[in-house]
DNA sequence: AATTTTACTTGCATATTGCAAGTGCAAAAA
DNA sequence: TTTTTGCACTTGCAATATGCAAGTAAAATT
């Protein structure tokens, strides 16, 4: 990498900037999905999603997710080689962005899936549907062990 | 590009999936967010914002944007070498998706400068934010010519 | 003790993005 | 009317990011 002297690593100032420098790879808020949606905390239970993301790739967003304090490890109590990955208040956050995301699709493809119920019967009333989704994110994700 | 016989080029069938195939590069959200919010409407204006967009990924972007039905250019009647780039309805209805981006940067980091104002006024009236905002732009990007 | 499972790492291929220079045409200046 | 400048791109190549297949170490299972 290489942009000026002092090197941050970001492209400029804009809010929306930073926030894709942070999570607008590829594959950063499908792992975010996983991790809201589907139940999924382990590295392996990760890797086993629809679009195959590849194992180095997935290792390497992990390790920038914990460091940007999106997500968190705690060691998996019932088996040690193991750990579960958890979304911190941050990563729980960034909830209204992926249902965005989900209802633009859904409303412009048919052929779209929805990962998760309830959204469209929201449609109406998306405060309501983020504020829903949160409590039951907070409940799954808060400090476990 | 190689994944199966019949290749789509689209990962999988979840909405989330989809929309980031359309949008989630690199480079997409910021030149809505241009379009969006600051009016620029030219090949030129877009490249002059401070990200520094290298020409040839804009013009291949504006490319799929407009395949997409993102967005669409005409020609500008005051200059013939040059076109305006407006939003259609179905890249109005991503505005949600780049707010939302917008206020999670901003909550988490104060550095992060905000492209467009009042949408920390709204923080608590998202939906009233969402209705004003495209109202505007539905005025400002209507077909023009 | 041997095999399997799990969370990664490593090496190399491919794809996406970045940079610098160039092209063609229309507008503006001389 | 000729020249120069401006604008929307294109082109060739370098650098970075992602994809694939195989490998490793440690803990669990058999």
């Amino acid at each position: 990498m290489k942009r000026n002297i002092v090197d941050t690593g970001r492209r400029s100032h804009c809010a929306i900037s930073m926030a894709l420098d942070t999570v607008g790879d590829k594959w950063s808020l499908l792992i975010l999905r996983d991790l809201m949606f589907t139940g999924k905390r382990s590295y392996g239970e990760l890797q086993s999603s629809d679009e195959k993301i590849a194992t180095n790739i997935l290792a390497s967003r992990l390790v920038t997710l914990e460091k940007n304090d999106i997500i968190y490890k705690q060691p998996d109590p019932t088996d040690s080689r193991r750990y579960l990955y958890y979304l911190t208040e941050k990563g729980i956050d960034l909830l209204p962005v992926i249902i965005e995301l989900m209802q633009w699709m859904s409303k412009y493809n048919p052929a779209a899936s929805a990962c998760t119920a309830n959204t469209t019967a929201y449609k109406k009333d998306r405060v309501m549907l983020y504020k829903e989704m949160t409590r039951r994110l907070r409940k799954s994700h808060s400090q476990q062990g």
